[in-house]
DNA sequence: TTGTAAGCGTTATCAT
DNA sequence: ATGATAACGCTTACAA
């Protein structure tokens, strides 16, 4: 219990004070040998008197080559990332695989900073996973590889090599789409994600998205498009409530707030929450879902406030997307081969989607 | 561009391909010192041949004493945590705040986790910032304090010279408090955060609340009381909507789902989400607010899918509290004292509040 | 401008 | 069961 001396305790003190060998005084700490019952009792005693919180992790990290940090660069802002309760499912299924080789998660900045170098460049990190897709994705690649640390890609294309886990976004919109045509519906129009980084909102044209680079945003596009080659859409920011609930109005009302007549009988969302805000959109303007109006979503996951909505959707396995990169990084760690893992999609029935109102025509 | 030898390649390594010393190739890099324009291309040139990545940051972190990350501790789940805006706006805050000296954030769990040793102890930290209170507070605080380490609290008490972030909770929630007793009501109830580790739902009762840890719920419930001594209050489990439309229906409803006699006429709920909650739930059994109901929240955060909801409540600076607190740990970490930062809410007028409707009596 | 050398605090190997 | 010793890869006085 003694104050603060002058430089810091080491374990060499500890020894010193304890009357025993460095190497005796560090096996105390980390239990791997044995050591007898009296030695351990005076190293600790030691210890205590002199206040030493035990080694210091930086210089085992040295030691060891490895520091017990996963790094995690999400694209985008981290502000955003969070409030979408897929990540935050993501990253649940990602602790909680990684806790028996990582102390915590490490959250690496990826905004445009200028010229410095990147955090992933002068970060202790012994594994790092990659998130979604940005523009300075490949130069992250680049430097982790050359550092030569473990990589696991979620929901992006690293190129040869990198394991990834990934879902069959297309064959899942194909199929939510295709249910949607079943019900009877043949204006139909979709909500996408972002389509690149400058997350620009605005219609969905064949120069945007040849431009585009987010493939999650593009495969479920491509699925929609399988079912509905030619069909209008409208691009959001994020996902959000609030834009799915702009991106609805694009589509739904005409400049002086009335209803279109030429607006779809039914729009596919590219994520849950865009579709609880064209619904919310919907509602605004008088349409009743689904009598009036048919809205499908995408991922499957209880965010808070949506009460007792039944979204009609397909139910992406975030947790457990999370919890194989985890694994494969272990698996990694442990000098084993990284495998990539493809997740599927289950559709789920909810109370959104009928079949299209009678028109006039 | 050469492929995997079977060892890592050091500055050593490359120094000796550029034929110059160790500390010439380290300069180089560090670029602290000048060095001499054909030596420094032969040394990148080398450490581009052998692949070198640039010095390895455990190594750097054990020779400068310091590894350039600070970790923040959260109590409570971290999926929790991260859907509630206020926590992200002050992650957003203080990572803004650390840039300088931080190449990330490392998020440390705190799960009661057996007997193991908390993540603190081992790893290699700058810094910690320590948001909210759970158990395992103290024992942590004690393991910094033990490590030397800066350390900053938000919202909580960590004792003796430990630097805090704090708002004027008590005093706040009296404010909004009073507005909704100038508008004439009598009958009030609130709405409170969890009072401890456990988030147990139910009626604020004088035992649970003399249990409590929650210093903030308690200091919002404090102020509440100031104005209500003797209201009643219902506490949720989490800082969510869904909490809030349960936690009011156990104020509003009787056991068959209709609206009690003895219903309050204004909720005051500890959260704008808690209010979010309430509202729905309000609105679900055919209440309007405010007409009927007067609902009032805490935080003033611009929450997703809220629509134009235009909550009367108390905002709080979320984003300036997480920079206080990455302000006062980059101070610590330049040598200088950390102090204590407090913030003050503001009232803000919205749409909730109102009147109490006349009633039989 | 460049090189020499001394650590930073730990852990693992190998004797004893 | 314990101890001497050699790394781990880097940075920075200080010397040349």
């Amino acid at each position: 219990m003694t104050s603060t001396p002058g430089r810091r305790v080491t374990l060499a003190d500890v020894a010193r004070a304890a009357g025993v060998s460095t190497s005796t005084a560090s096996v105390v700490f980390s239990g791997k040998v044995n050591v007898a019952e009296a030695t351990r009792r005076r190293v600790l005693a030691a210890a205590a008197s002199l206040g030493y919180a035990g080694p210091d992790p930086r210089a085992a990290s040295l030691r060891l080559g490895r520091s017990g940090i996963v790094g995690v660069v999400i694209s985008g802002e981290l502000r955003h990332a969070f409030l979408d309760p897929v990540t935050t499912a993501m990253m649940d299924g990602l602790t909680d695989a990684l806790a028996s080789v990582s102390t915590g998660i490490l959250l690496l900045r990826d905004d445009p900073r200028g010229d410095e170098m990147p955090p992933i460049t002068e970060a202790p990190v012994d594994a790092v996973v990659l998130i979604g897709w940005s523009g300075r994705t490949p130069s992250a690649l680049e430097i982790v590889r050359r550092r030569g640390l473990p990589v696991v890609m979620i929901e992006g294309d690293a190129g040869e090599g990198i394991p990834r886990v990934t879902l069959d976004n297309r064959e899942a919109s194909a199929a939510i789409s295709r249910h949607v045509s079943r019900l009877g519906h043949v204006d139909v129009a979709t909500v996408t994600l972002p389509l690149d980084a400058d997350r620009r909102r605005g219609a969905v044209t064949a120069e945007r998205v040849a431009a585009a680079t987010v493939e999650v945003t593009l495969d479920r596009l491509a699925g929609f498009r399988e079912v509905y080659p030619d069909a209008p859409g409208v691009t959001a920011s994020a996902s959000l409530v609030d834009e799915g609930m702009i991106a609805a109005r694009a589509l739904l009302t005409e400049a002086d707030g009335g209803v279109r007549a030429d607006r779809p009988t039914a729009i596919v969302a590219q994520s849950d929450l865009l579709a609880v805000g064209v619904i919310r959109a919907a509602e605004e303007c008088g349409l009743r879902v689904p009598e009036d109006l048919t809205v499908v979503g995408f991922d499957g996951i209880a965010a808070d406030g949506l009460g007792s909505l039944r979204l009609t959707t397909v139910v992406q396995p975030a947790v457990a997307k999370g919890r194989a990169a985890g694994e494969q990084i272990t698996r990694m760690l442990a000098g084993g081969p990284g495998e990539s893992v493809h997740f599927t999609c289950t559709f789920r029935e909810g109370e959104t989607a009928a079949a299209p109102p009678h028109r006039a025509g």
